[in-house]
RNA sequence: UGGGCCGUCGCCAAGCGGUAAGGCCCCGGAUUUUGAUUCCGGUAUCCCCAGGUUCGAAUCCUGGCGGCCCAGCCA
């Protein structure tokens, strides 16, 4: 294998994944799964785990990755979110062919390893309510009391579980605690609640069920029953490992086998919040669109913007599995996103902000199509045509009376290159004698220039430009960070976050100029608009009459950094 | 003197006792009908700190310091 072919390093966890293959742990198996709570909508963070869990069963032969909606809590869960769950993990491109469960298809064994437990004496049945749990948990430096149900009898507390299931309590009654050690240093081991009782209809089970298992005694039993053998979660969790593993142990033998729980931690991004409240209350405040606006972190946020399934993959793998607490910056995301787009999208040309330009060298009537290719590195995207005619639009920015030091477009007098078509002249600037403002240029063409460059003199810049009447208006939004402090999470307190909002988060242009027929591509198409970045198709808001690009991403600019360096 | 985890370049991240990979960002320079792309080149004598073990330590030991998580009948 030579150098630059050598395989990555692997992360902690898929090298302990491929000592485990080696030595036959789990029976040579690879299953993994990503347990989403169906309450909300995936976010980058969730693509993360989802890349992780998927990947590692992908990379090994005969691996599998199960989708599992751990839905424990039909207080909080709803099928829609379901149905997103689904949509954006295939659209990210993954597949968990017929593998897909619920925590809820385990209601019943679960509810039947709860007897057991009872039976064997490592469950009871308790009375305390909220209040009084709190004050017998003890604190982080003080160890609990014992519940005075405790000891109770276990067939005393069966008859109680029963009843439970049969619906004849109300809420906050009793509740099934597994029976560990309430001075455990660890308070997830003191007697934690693994049943309560919720009169609540669920979106799986209906109405079956008023008890429901809490998710640190359904998870380690489902992930058992699917036969995982790696399960991977997040840091937070690690503190859960040894209850995973306590209820494993009081039930091996009766559940196959014992999975491996991972802990990794979660992506954490300048700019971006991720939390489900935070996100509901932008949403709910107005401030963005929707779920899916194009700043949103979600998934369908990031598709609305015009984020490819391939370039979040790559941010993933880019970023990397390990225990660091970690705070990316943005940029490395536009790196994906911009290698992604590079490639793939195909060039166009739009004025965001035009400036009219009559060049008077050609004839009012004339029309002359000139091919202009759709990639300058790959002839297999093919051409289109661009009309040279008498009046053209050009960017506003690109032409400039007084002109910095280092500027290479237009300037009075001077020459610049349209690309794809032919090397200009500014003979004369027509001003609103009131204003001052710059109306219209009056420029000469050089006849020669179209596919050769002139050799007495050299042009230096390339602008980008458009027909008068062979474009089209659209508007285009174009878009900043969400907030303006790198660390939304931490400047966020209580309600108010609108001081953290960036006033210029997005930008509405609404006389911009593109090529005529981009306006008919499908919804999510994304192009490159030359010189100045990614454009998308909004899927939302878009008509043919009235196109609307998001801007996924500018592209890197030189210039503009250069020209801030002075301010 | 509650428990758990973490600390390698501005940001990610390899490294697993043999003398600091890679990516992003940044800075030069070449090519360029996108100030894009591409291409070269540069960027940690040092791995939170202090001791110790060793011929040799980011990697082992000891002691500090700093950060994150946990007191839901949420996940």
């Amino acid at each position: 294998m030579s150098k630059n072919e050598e395989a990555p390093p692997l992360d902690f966890i898929r090298q302990i994944v491929a000592n485990d293959l080696a030595t036959g742990k789990h029976g040579g198996k690879v299953v993994t799964r990503f347990p989403p709570e169906p309450n909300g909508f995936l976010h980058i963070g969730h693509a993360k785990s989802i890349c992780l869990n998927f990947g590692v069963a992908r990379e090994n032969a005969g691996g599998q990755c199960n989708l599992r909606f751990d839905d424990t809590n039909p207080l909080k869960e709803e099928d829609l979110y379901i149905q997103s769950i689904r949509t954006d993990v295939k659209w990210l491109g993954f597949d968990w062919q017929e593998h897909m469960y619920y925590a809820s298809d385990y209601f019943e064994p679960l509810y039947q390893f709860g007897e057991r437990l009872i039976q064997d004496g490592h469950a009871f049945i308790c009375e305390l309510n909220v209040e009084q749990m709190r004050e017998y948990r003890g604190t982080l430096t003080e160890p609990g009391r014992e519940s005075p149900w405790r000891n109770r009898s276990s067939q005393e507390s069966l008859g109680l579980f029963r009843r439970m299931r049969a619906g004849e309590f109300p809420e906050g009654r009793y509740t099934l605690r597994a029976k560990i050690d309430m001075a455990s240093p660890n308070i997830n081991m003191r007697d934690p609640v693994i049943y309560r009782i919720l009169h609540a209809h669920h979106h799986q089970t209906g109405d079956q069920w008023c008890i429901y298992p809490t998710y640190d005694y359904a998870h380690c039993i489902s992930d058992a029953l699917e036969g995982i053998t790696h399960s991977l979660c997040t840091l937070e969790f690690e503190d859960h490992r040894p209850l995973y593993d306590w209820i494993l142990d009081r039930l091996e033998g009766v559940v196959g086998c014992h999975p491996q729980q991972i802990e990794f931690s979660r992506l954490v991004m300048e700019y971006t919040v991720v939390s489900k409240r935070k996100l509901n209350a932008l949403v709910r405040s107005g401030v963005v669109d929707g779920w899916d606006d194009p700043r949103m972190p979600t998934i369908s946020g990031l598709r609305r913007r015009g984020y490819t399934p391939a370039a979040i993959r790559e941010f993933c793998r880019r970023i990397g599995i390990s225990k660091t607490p970690n705070n990316v910056e943005l940029s490395l995301l536009e790196s994906c996103i911009r290698d992604d787009l590079e490639q793939h999208a195909p060039r166009a040309m739009a004025v965001l902000d035009p400036l009219k330009v009559v060049i008077t060298t050609v004839d009012p009537d004339h029309c002359q199509a000139l091919t202009a290719a759709n990639h300058p590195q790959n002839p297999e995207m093919g051409s289109r045509s661009l009309y040279w005619m008498r009046e053209i639009f050009i960017e506003r920015e690109d032409f400039a009376e007084n002109p910095p030091k280092q500027f290479k477009r237009l300037v009075p007098g001077g020459e610049v290159r349209l690309r794809h078509a032919y090397v200009i002249r500014c003979d004369e600037v027509i001003k609103d004698p009131a204003s001052g403002a710059v109306l219209e240029l009056r420029c000469s063409h050089d006849p020669n220039t179209l596919h050769a460059n002139p050799t007495d003199r050299k042009v230096k810049g390339v602008i980008h430009w458009l027909p008068v009447q062979r474009s089209r208006q659209a508007e285009i939004r174009c878009y900043e960070t969400l907030f303006n402090t790198p660390n939304p999470d931490e400047a966020w307190q209580g309600e108010d976050f609108m001081r953290l909002i960036n006033p210029n988060s997005l930008q509405i242009l609404s006389h911009c100029r593109i090529e005529e027929g981009l306006q008919n591509s499908p919804a999510g198409t994304i192009f490159q608009f030359e010189r100045q970045g990614y454009f998308c198709l909004d899927s939302k808001h878009a008509t043919a009459e009235r196109p609307v690009f998001n801007r996924t991403v500018g592209l890197r600019d030189s210039w503009g950094k250069q020209q801030n360096k002075g301010d």
